[in-house]
DNA sequence: CCTGAAATGAGAAGCATTATCACTAGGGCG
DNA sequence: CGCCCTAGTGATAATGCTTCTCATTTCAGG
């Protein structure tokens, strides 16, 4: 995590300390989690990621229940990527996407930016289920 | 909407204003537009709508803010559809996907069944960006 | 009609998130 | 070198969506 330089955010430790817990993982994180791993303050915590949302250095990711998750953006990170979430316990996995399928996403979305008047920034593709752990539990 | 019959719910005129606010709505709509849609009380609308989600006859949309947005699940709707999500206001417009997509989309679910572990039930394809009344300021 | 289980609805409670605000940190400048 | 000004901080209060509580009502079946 080198940037945020060009925003008008300062990189001080607090923020350190979350981007690196982010960049560590490879699933996005509850508030509670970056607390729990960065030693950040709670309120330091949610208004940290709500600017650096805002900044769009990271993501909200909804899941299921339990609050939000958060996660770099796709140009901070290695690659993009789309999620896998558990409807019992929430939990929410990175998985990649054949090539094949982004391509024909590309070309649904072009479709749409055409015919909807909506400015398309993204797109979401969650696949849901119930993980491994609540299959078995 | 008939069944609801072999599900341990009774059709009661709330359930059934409720049923009818979401059945008349082509797009997810928030508590409160189910509540002042249909004149069932805030309460009780929060309850039947958890009764019908547990039941699988309503299904929960996750959009941007101000609350999770509801609509009737596809079995007892028209047809298979995704959503567009304003990130700004919240709106949620459905939009109908390529049969082309849709394949390719159950392919890679396939896929992940069997890499994942997850016992996966459905997926999600959002579309986000700016809908037109928030573009134009 | 009875009767018990399901449903209701107003208000209380719970909890994640956001706002408040006095205080601290740190870069720039006289 | 120290002053200033702004950004950041963090404990706490406040907000707001959602769920829970519980006394009351509805309703299907006997």
């Amino acid at each position: 995590m080198q940037a945020l330089a060009p925003l008008e955010l300062r990189l001080t430790g607090n923020r350190r300390s979350v981007l690196a817990v982010l960049e560590q993982s490879s699933r996005p994180l509850t508030v509670e989690e970056v607390v729990s791993g960065s030693g950040v303050p709670t309120s330091t915590a949610y208004r940290n990621l709500a600017e650096l949302v805002e900044a769009g250095v990271v993501v909200r990711v909804s899941g299921v229940g339990g609050g939000d998750r958060h996660e770099l953006a796709e140009q901070f990170s290695q690659h993009h990527h789309h999620h896998l979430v558990c409807t019992d316990c929430g939990m929410v996995t990175d998985f990649d996407p054949s090539p094949q399928l982004e391509k024909l996403i590309d070309r649904e979305v072009d479709a749409l930016l055409a015919t909807s008047g909506f400015e398309i920034t993204h797109h979401v593709f969650d696949v849901r289920g119930r993980c491994r752990d609540c299959v078995a539990g």
